[in-house]
RNA sequence: GGACAGGUGGCGGAGUGGUUAAACGCACCAGACUGUAAAUCUGGCGCUCCUUGCGGGCUACGGAGGUUCGAACCCUCCCCUGUCAACCA
């Protein structure tokens, strides 16, 4: 998809990049810039941070990635920076406590999980892949004082975030009050020309505007992108909320969770997390409106056009199968995992059994499953938590617990 | 260092000596209804053991001790958070 655009003109260009942000701190700038690259062929330099402690991308980190995929596509350098010295502090949320030290080690290790998962949307050959301790390092403990005079108090406190604690009495930790400037800096340290990050992020972002002013450099533009709500349609998306569709989950678990979205949030997830023209997107909503197309076949088509983007075509189409044979026609899918045994004489509670198969958390979140009704064993629903299995003798046994997990059991 | 307020389950938030594994809400899980959607309704929501019983054991209300037949609740010390005060005495 990235042919020809690079002979786009400025005004197309911009419609390119316009596309799904939130807000162009300014579009003018950009434009200009735009311009100035095109005559003399300098690459604008694209940076967006990231969270080393985290290297588990899912679907909402997506968003901004292919953001920084379209100026690729424009011909830009886009600078992956991984925030190593930042995740010393964690972005202030009021909830993260300070986050432990990462070592060398851990964050090398991080950094290639990352690029395993980026370069399914990014280009391997072009993307620059840096870290801010890179810099924030080499400054030394009086070179970062200096840097911290040229910003006031007053300034930093202007973040929503910091306002909302203060006013609430709840405790900010000063070196929570750091990262703005850290961050910032990055753009000073890189000479970025663009900054792309999430709503959220738009302080930290218009802090690197400021800080490059103050060291004479041209400031950044400023681009934010909307956050990707989880599959719980209502939270934006985060592992830690558990609501996230990671890139690497297995094609049935994505197609799965893609399902489970709500029809109402669908467009937005075709918008922000797919290729597809927002036309397109708006047609297949009209007539969804109008009841000539089924929303449950658009969410199908979603799920299997995200499947396929970060594993593959087969994959998605086989993941749809599954899905179809599995909720649609009530069958079983075909690859259930097989746990072998050694027969023996002892007879096992259910319970017990279920949770040591994994399929659930405890004995005796395996009991309360039993007692609703969630449970079958070879087909069959078992209510009474006090049914015991028999080991004695080679046998088959298939247990399903709720919709959705399956295991079967070989003795032998 | 001082005065005052506060620290309860994933989160919010009741409870202030005795059926309190801890009200209620959110989140979450399961069931029903469906399109594995949403909405709605129902049930559940610490761990473990067994003879599954309004059963036994263990763990839990910032931490450590103590008082008591019995503590989230009272006392002591400690830790943490916030508010006020702080300098011209």
């Amino acid at each position: 998809m990235s042919d020809g655009l690079d002979s786009l003109t400025v005004e197309e260009q911009m419609t390119y990049l316009r596309k799904g942000a939130v807000e162009i701190i300014h579009e003018a700038e950009l434009e200009e810039r735009l311009r100035r690259s095109a005559a003399t062929g300098r690459k604008l330099r694209v940076k967006a941070g990231f969270d080393p402690t985290a290297p588990d991308i899912h679907l909402g980190h997506t968003v901004l990635i292919r953001k920084m995929k379209h100026f690729q596509d424009l011909g830009h350098t886009v600078i992956f920076l991984i925030g190593d010295f930042t995740g010393l502090i964690g972005d202030p949320s009021g909830r993260t406590l300070t986050r432990k030290q990462l070592t060398r080690e851990e964050i090398e290790a991080n950094a290639e999980t990352y690029k395993k998962q980026i370069y399914k949307i990014l280009d391997p050959e072009t993307t620059v892949i840096d870290f801010n301790s890179r810099w924030m390092l080499e400054l030394g403990t009086d070179g970062f004082v200096t840097l911290c005079s040229r910003y006031t108090v007053r300034q930093i406190l202007e973040r929503d975030d910091f306002e909302k604690r203060l006013s609430e009495n709840r405790p900010i930790a000063l070196h929570e009050l750091l990262y703005p400037i850290v961050q910032g800096y990055d753009s000073v340290a890189l000479e970025a020309d663009v900054e792309l990050g999430g709503t959220d992020q738009k302080f930290n972002l218009l802090v690197g505007r400021e800080l490059q002013r103050s060291y004479g450099l041209p400031p950044q533009i400023v681009m934010t992108m909307p956050l990707l709500e989880g599959t719980d349609g209502v939270q934006k998306m985060s592992k830690s909320l558990d609501n996230y569709i990671g890139i690497y989950d297995d094609p049935a678990d994505m197609f799965g969770k893609v399902m489970s979205i709500s029809d109402a949030i669908m467009y937005r997830y075709y918008e922000l997390a797919t290729d597809i023209p927002v036309r397109t997107i708006e047609t297949w909503r009209r007539e969804v409106e109008a009841g000539r197309r089924h929303p449950m076949e658009l969410k199908k088509g979603l799920a299997e056009t995200i499947v396929a983007d970060y594993h593959t075509a087969e994959a998605a189409a086989s993941a749809r199968d599954a899905f179809e044979t599995v909720f649609a026609r009530g069958g079983l899918p075909e690859d259930i995992e097989t746990r072998e045994v050694a027969a023996s004489a002892v007879r096992v509670r259910l319970p017990k059994l279920l949770a040591e198969l994994g399929l659930a958390a405890s004995v005796a979140e395996a009991g309360r499953l039993i007692k609703s009704g969630a449970v079958t064993l070879n087909g069959d629903r078992v209510t009474d938590p006090t049914v015991t299995v028999d080991h004695a003798s080679p046998g088959e046994y298939l247990f399903r617990v709720g919709k959705r997990r399956f295991m079967r059991m070989v003795v032998r």
